[in-house]
DNA sequence: TTTTGAGTTGTTCGA
DNA sequence: GTCGAACAACTCAAA
């Protein structure tokens, strides 16, 4: 690795005299928050009177334990060409280079007249800690660096129990965050941002490679649309149309009628605090607000807990009788595992990059409960094929599910998944929209066709084994175990 | 320090 | 068909 730092810095200015008749120039440092409204590092960037730089960097080693997987790869690239897009608006450009994060800033203050970079807070433990050693290193060099709270409602350290600790259990932080000082007004978006009069060299976007070599992405292109505005469009729809009967119709796949806002929130197209905004005040709005404080405790806990990704947050569970099987893993990442609604579940995921919350319910469950398979491998499936892969909320969605989390799932919660197809998808219209091998068998058969008569199975073109699976588990004996295996964690 | 009430999302069984 | 209880015990948060 190529050593940088003052030393080198200060070598490189004294052979550029002209160095310091440069413009002073401010980076801003582009990372989860892909958006110019509402973007606190911009602002302080146009704030700081200095020509303002838009750089995003694509460090292999922001993430070294977890690289972004294909589907969130692909939704980079176009939030990117989003922001180009937006920037150019404004007489600016994005300037896209690879790399660690570190050598870029420090190649770019050679080449600028850098006096600050800033940028906003990621609470994955790896960014923490690399920040934070960019911070100290720029500011030995005489560079202002500054970061901001741009992704959440509060701060992982402003939310505390009476005794000063963090939350464990979801309740009680929902209630302290309502009590709290409300989150600041979002800042609008920015129209006049001063710009440099020379532009450092930018890679070209293509040159990142972050579409993927094999065309499967036209689901996905046909289901999402990265960016800002993308993320305005689905907030505003979900306000007008959906907010109001969101408690109601939320549980049910078939239907659009949760904000699928994840993605967008993830890369920071949008903030917390401006669907926060828009939304509170709003007849209903609480339970959907709610869902936002879900993942501000989901980074609450990531942040204190640091190591949950991989491990246990209740450490009883690393004894937990795990039974890897590949076949089985195979079978359920592919939606083959012969369960109408955890198949449609997985090949939704598999096709648009996200699944229905309720359906992720189900099919962790049943990977975790009917496969005693470990959760880190449902995870780590979900970090690869999501586009609103989340380490804080994927971390802490299947510890839940596992029931190894804090305020987890009790033991005896098994979701049935023949029940939840019944009760969620009574018409049967999201396993025939995902599994259309099925599409003709009736309401009753189709959420478990191996129960179905021979002749219903005949008419509808179906033979189980062939067309479609038959389970890989038997409901009740997977269950069986499950029990007995949580059973075992309290006799030892 | 001790006590108390509560804790996202469910299923099954028996009356 | 509907309904309530049982399914564990523990930890958390606050009084």
């Amino acid at each position: 690795m190529q050593a940088v730092g003052c030393a080198t810095l200060i070598e490189m200015s004294a052979s550029v005299p002209a160095q310091k008749e440069k413009q002073p120039t401010a980076i801003v440092w582009f990372r989860k928050d892909l958006r110019l409204a509402d973007n606190p590092a911009l602002c302080a960037a146009i704030a700081s009177g200095a020509a303002v730089l838009p750089v995003y960097i694509l460090d292999p080693e922001e993430s070294l334990h977890w690289p972004m997987g294909g589907a969130s790869l692909w939704w980079l690239h176009h939030s990117l060409a989003q922001l180009q897009t937006s920037l150019a608006e404004r007489g600016l450009r994005l300037v896209l280079r690879k790399g660690t994060a570190k050598e870029v800033l420090f190649a770019l203050a050679n080449e600028v007249n850098l006096q600050h970079v800033f940028w906003n807070r990621q609470y994955e433990p790896e960014c923490i800690a690399r920040d934070k050693q960019i911070k100290t290193a720029l500011q030995e060099c005489g560079i202002a660096a500054e970061s901001f709270n741009g992704s959440l409602l509060f701060e992982p350290w402003e939310i505390r129990t009476g005794e000063g600790n963090p939350y464990k259990v979801f309740t009680p932080y929902s209630r302290a965050c309502l009590a709290a000082p409300p989150p600041e007004k979002p800042q609008p978006d920015v129209k006049v941002v001063p710009s440099p009069k020379g532009w450092p060299q930018s890679l070209p976007l293509d040159s990142l490679e972050l579409l993927p070599k094999l065309n499967w992405a036209d689901r996905l292109q046909e289901t999402w649309m990265p960016g800002e505005i993308g993320a305005w469009k689905h907030l505003r729809a979900f306000r007008l149309k959906k907010l109001s009967g969101y408690p109601e119709h939320r549980d049910y796949p078939a239907e659009v009628s949760t904000s699928r806002l994840s993605p967008h929130l993830h890369f920071g197209e949008i903030s917390a605090r401006q669907v926060w905004n828009e939304l509170q005040g709003q007849q209903d709005a609480a339970p959907y607000l709610r869902q936002i404080l879900w993942r501000e405790f989901a980074h609450h806990m990531l942040y204190y807990f640091p190591t949950t990704p991989t491990d246990p947050f209740r450490a009883e569970f690393r004894k937990f009788p795990w039974k890897m099987d590949a076949a089985r893993l195979k079978a359920w990442t592919r939606g083959e595992t012969g369960y109408p609604l955890v198949d449609a579940g997985m090949r939704e995921l598999w096709h648009t990059g996200w699944m229905h919350n309720r359906v992720r319910m189900v099919v962790a469950s049943f990977l975790v409960k009917h496969l005693l398979l470990p959760w880190q491998e449902g995870a780590l499936w979900f970090w690869d094929t999501l586009v609103d892969a989340d380490l804080a909320n994927n971390t802490f969605g299947w510890q839940w599910a596992a029931g190894c989390g804090a305020d987890a799932a009790p033991y005896f919660r098994i979701f049935n998944p023949i029940l939840q197809s019944r009760k969620f998808d009574a018409a049967g219209e999201y396993i025939r929209r995902w599994v259309p091998e099925l599409r003709a068998l009736d309401n009753n058969a189709i959420h478990a066709p191996w129960l179905a008569t021979v002749i219903a199975l005949k008419g509808a073109g179906v033979t189980l084994g062939k067309h479609y699976p038959r389970p890989i588990v038997d409901h009740a004996t997977a269950r069986a175990a499950a029990l007995a295996a949580f059973a075992s964690l309290r006799e030892k």
